[in-house]
DNA sequence: ACTCTGACCCAGT
DNA sequence: AACTGGGCCAGAG
């Protein structure tokens, strides 16, 4: 199952800072990933320890099931959504 | 070697 | 905005 690469999910995404957010897809792209599925999934088994919240899809908002919790987690952290959606222009994190 | 099912993504109706 | 349909990958049955 490759627990090389969820590693490397896992760190990417513990390196994103507080206050931002990142898409699966970014993830996925920095991690080496394939297919931004496997991000979901990696996060769906083991993302008990993470910043899971800090992950959207790439429009900005969050899956289905976990919106209640998950906004309410960015927004304590200075995150704002405008209903589902969060801008990411505004709060998405871009690695230097 | 199938078919299903997902914390996905993109493009077209 | 709501539905498609195609592509993607890995587990489970």
């Amino acid at each position: 199952m490759n627990e090389e690469l969820h590693e490397r999910i896992r760190e990417v995404v513990a390196s994103v800072p507080e206050g931002t957010v990142a898409t699966y897809g970014d993830v996925a792209a920095l991690a080496g990933a394939t297919t931004p599925r496997l991000v979901g999934r990696v996060l769906a088994e083991d993302g008990h320890d993470l910043p899971w919240h800090r992950i959207l899809r790439a429009n900005g908002t969050p899956a289905p099931h976990l919106a209640r919790e998950q906004l309410a987690r960015l927004r304590a952290e200075g995150v704002l959504a405008d209903g589902q959606r969060v801008d990411l222009r505004r709060f998405r994190w871009r690695p230097s």
